[in-house]
DNA sequence: AATGAATGAGCTTTCATTCAT
DNA sequence: GATGAATGAAAGCTCATTCAT
């Protein structure tokens, strides 16, 4: 059985995605979850109390993710778990970029979703905060190279998610699983690798695999 | 002498940055600018006309530096080079994207201004095309290693700049010009050197490579 | 044992004369008095049902007050006397003037409750009626002056507390009752004694007592 | 040329008297007024501005009578210049009348209300109190006798006023000028002449007085 | 070119009322 | 009798846009 306020949260996420939210109204949203008008009102308060329960939706299991990612320090490789890691965060910022977009377009409502995020430490500081710790710990264990700025390059790797994560909503492409899981590969295996030529590896070899998009 | 259009497009950007589009009125953008309301229907046709002039008033001086980039093909250095563009870059970001949000939430809006960006080859994906082919003209000049995938280390460096303009934004703070250049410079050496650690550390560790397609 | 409606009249009575029938809503009076929403339906039918029973119950004894009016004319004093009834009606007076206030804001809900009190012969014509009688029949036995106009006189009586209540309402004040008790014989005593200078009065006397308040 | 302020406020005086407040909406006024509901907004901010605007409008003259009462001192009869002083103030009390029930029954309009009046020093408070000073002067000069408590006669004169109008307004009754002249006659001669029995009649008997505080 | 009063469609929100449990 | 989630009509108000001056 889906519930009413079940149904108001999907119908959200959907009109959201599909119209951004200043074209989303109270009306076209309970007509599409097939509710009365007043039943939003009932269960979320008013529209941004509706909103915020939509973003807690949308949150999945990436704080859980979070969390574990701690207990993967020296575990594995670090290109495996920086990938599990990635996985789930882009699945989040996928599902909260058209809400991230609409807060930015009305302070009031972010002033407020910026107060619940904080209360919560689910902020996107806290993202890179974890993720730098995790790479620091690597670095301690010399599995990352001592060179790296660890803060540096956990805001590359997020920024590189949620970068996507807008711009298929920007582009209103949407890229299929496959395409997102080699995105997130060719990332990590960019930045492990680094720019700059290594000693031994030989400028000679050619290679154009990734020109082709 | 500021002439009524460069009022209304100060007062824009003004108020956009201030209080997102869904709380800026013409009302309020024509008290700002100190005109009549109806001089914004002159000058810009309606609301979105005023918009749209305000992002190309942005654009500033990035476009420019984006054109000259293929040039410094084998000068200077990388490092260099890069930071150059990423400073550019960053400016137009950082001013954009009060706007970038307000498209978000407004597929109407959105949707025009994809086409706009589409005829004049300025949208997102252009930036990051134009860096790519710039890594990897270096790359066969055998200033960039030979694993990196161009395209992937381009996205990682526009999207960090991207997400630093974004994530100011959405925390109310303001970055002063020296922290910014800074975040991009680490940015850079973090994506120069590489996670992975360096020859001197012994190859014996192997690291998986995480290629297989 | 208090039962639901009593519960609910109760409530209703309070929050009437704290926030003014157009800010009363059906939830809070329910709320407030401790039951569910649907009770004040099954008892009352409607709302405006559950507003005549609280007019009902406000009219406390003043009805048994005015119905033996006439059994005291030639008894005690007249002054005594009026000072009794005034009491009474104030009393009234003071628990209406919230629903007396609603009902001027809706006069649909006016209609309905004039004709409820025509025909239960207690309108505020019919107090103005029976005091005036009162007077007529005082007049006729040398109690009243012979230039009196009875009705007059029983309406500036009567205007007097219904003043007073509408004013405490209005003011959001609240006089004590021993100060409603001076207004009352105050009151009395000047419309007793009259503007005009007495014959064997002499105007030299003066008088302060009174001009402190 | 009526302007689209003036059409306003002469459409809600007419709903107003006609429907009662809560009955009143904005789209009627507007449609009643012939002009858009937008122009209620422009011209008055909000429903209770517009509100407030019809009371001022309604306050006529009676301010000005009220101010110069002081200057009747010791002239012509004190009859004659309380009838006029009443006159005055029945024509206010009869505009106003839909519009005090109807605060009474929203306490939050009612404290906006209440705070105006108080800065304009135009309550109902004052007019008694202006009123009374005017009886306290005429009893120094012997035409008022010295029984007579000032501040109690204006309650019991103004009081007449106020309730005829709220009477006139409860019962949808509207008495022509001549009834309400002939009553305002009435309530004067007898507040003059007093209840007690005059000199003529045998001073013997002995009234109480009711002074004792 | 510039003005700002006027417009009115459409928004969010409220709340008396119903009805399955 | 009692409950309270659900309803939906109707309210106050906003704001991009027009147009006579």
């Amino acid at each position: 059985m889906t519930t009413t306020s079940q149904k108001l949260i999907r119908a959200t996420e959907l009109l959201l995605r599909r119209d951004g939210l200043a074209r989303v109204t109270t009306r076209e949203i309970a007509r599409q979850a097939g509710v009365a008008e007043g039943a939003l009102y009932h269960h979320f308060g008013d529209k941004a109390g509706l909103l915020h329960a939509v973003v807690e939706h949308s949150m999945g299991d990436f704080r859980e993710v979070l969390e574990n990612l701690p207990l993967k320090v020296g575990q594995g490789t670090v290109g495996k778990n920086l990938e599990h890691m990635l996985q789930a965060a882009f699945a989040f910022q996928f599902r909260v970029s058209p809400i991230v977009g609409s807060l930015l377009a009305d302070h009031q409502l972010l002033a407020r979703a910026r107060e619940i995020l904080r209360q919560r430490c689910i902020g996107p500081r806290r993202s890179v905060d974890v993720l730098a710790a995790y790479l620091q710990a690597e670095q301690r264990l010399g599995r990352v190279a001592a060179e790296v700025i660890p803060h540096s390059a956990a805001e590359l790797l997020l920024a590189s998610g949620f970068n996507a994560a807008m711009f298929d909503h920007f582009l209103a492409r949407d890229m299929g699983p496959e395409a997102v899981c080699q995105r997130i590969k060719d990332s990590i295996q960019t930045l492990m690798s680094g720019l700059e030529p290594r000693c031994s590896v030989p400028p000679t070899v050619q290679h154009d695999r990734i020109t082709e998009r």
